[in-house]
DNA sequence: AACCAGAACAACCGCGGTTCG
DNA sequence: CCGAACCGCGGTTGTTCTGGT
């Protein structure tokens, strides 16, 4: 027995949402709120479409201070980064992004980030053939290959792009140990326990869903308080030599030389950790450099995983 | 100019988690 | 405590745009 319809499918308009509905949606809850029940909203504006339609345009596109397109380096940097940290949860890394949306975050990554990061590796020993159709996929990338054509083309070294893999293999596995299916062991940095992004700046967008009594997944609760004591007992990791590395691999793949069209302001992204605060995306335990991936650990020892996170997440 | 493939983006779907009566 | 209703998330699909042939 599958679980009820949320509406009348039948009498509920679908596709892309008209100027007029837009301004009824965006008049109404401006002027009312949404009352705390997306269902029962359209029914008092007088909309043909599904609560859930009108949430997700709400969200997305007509709430204040939305932004669209043009990321900027330091955006491509923190979710290149946290998606290898956390995997694919939008949620969390869109609300390091002030005026940023999950699925404008998810789309993003899928058609531009990841292809920069990945796909720019299929073309190796190609003689510029387009692209297929199919989007990257965990499938698609070659397992932790070498350099086969050893041409001049960047890409992510080993270590960085088995972290990709792995976390793309992890979704496809619902690896029911995976980090990111695990709130206890999500970093206390990604909560709003701090209410900062991290760039350290104070994050508007956590004001901004207060102000309109939407919750956020940066409000899980039940995180907050779970890894203080982690932090306490994990002593803050340096950075060291595979952090600089990475990091750099990362730079010089998304701004270097063959990727210049996003307005050259590459160098403002993670460099050295400066321009990300004092939090260091990318060490983790330099006792187990045996392992080019170690920040994953996917023996079923949550202990092992846990200090590795708590490692990655320098806390 | 027409066609086509690929890219980009908007929106939908289904499920798990949470809340509330 | 239980179940229904609802919310929010992540994955997927559909549509439109763009550039190449």
């Amino acid at each position: 027995m599958g679980r009820a319809p949320c509406c009348d499918k039948a009498t509920v308009k679908k596709g892309p949402w008209s100027p007029e509905e837009d301004a009824m949606l965006k008049n109404y809850i401006e002027e009312h709120g949404t009352g705390g029940n997306w269902i029962a909203l359209p029914h008092k504006i007088g909309l043909k479409r599904c609560g859930k339609s009108c949430r997700l345009r709400w969200l997305n596109y007509l709430r204040p201070n939305i932004k669209h397109g043009d990321f900027t380096p330091e955006e491509d940097s923190i979710i290149c980064s946290l998606y290898i940290s956390i995997g694919s949860r939008w949620s969390i890394i869109a609300a390091q992004l002030p005026g940023r949306t999950d699925n404008d975050v998810k789309n993003y990554w899928n058609t531009k980030l990841k292809k920069r990061l990945l796909g720019r590796r299929k073309d190796r020993g190609g003689s510029g053939h387009h692209h297929h159709r199919s989007q990257s996929t965990a499938d698609d990338l070659p397992a932790g290959d070498g350099m086969k054509d050893g041409g001049s083309e960047r890409s992510l070294s080993t270590s960085a792009m088995e972290r990709i893999q792995l976390c793309m293999q992890l979704q496809e596995l619902q690896n029911p140990l995976a980090i990111h299916h695990n709130p206890l062991l999500w970093p206390n940095k990604v909560t709003d326990q701090s209410n900062q992004n991290f760039n350290g700046s104070s994050s508007s967008m956590n004001v901004t869903v207060a102000e309109h009594g939407l919750s956020s997944s940066l409000s899980d609760h039940h995180l907050n308080g779970q890894l203080e004591s982690a932090a306490m007992a994990s002593p803050s990791s340096g950075k060291n030599s595979n952090v600089v590395t990475i990091e750099a691999e990362l730079q010089e793949l998304l701004y270097g030389e063959g990727n210049q069209g996003r307005g050259g302001a590459g160098g403002a992204i993670i460099d050295g950790g400066a321009q990300q605060g004092d939090v260091d995306w990318w060490s983790y335990d330099q006792g187990k450099q045996s392992s080019p991936v170690n920040c994953w650990d996917f023996t079923p020892e949550t202990s092992s995983m846990f200090q590795d996170y708590t490692s990655v997440y320098d806390i």
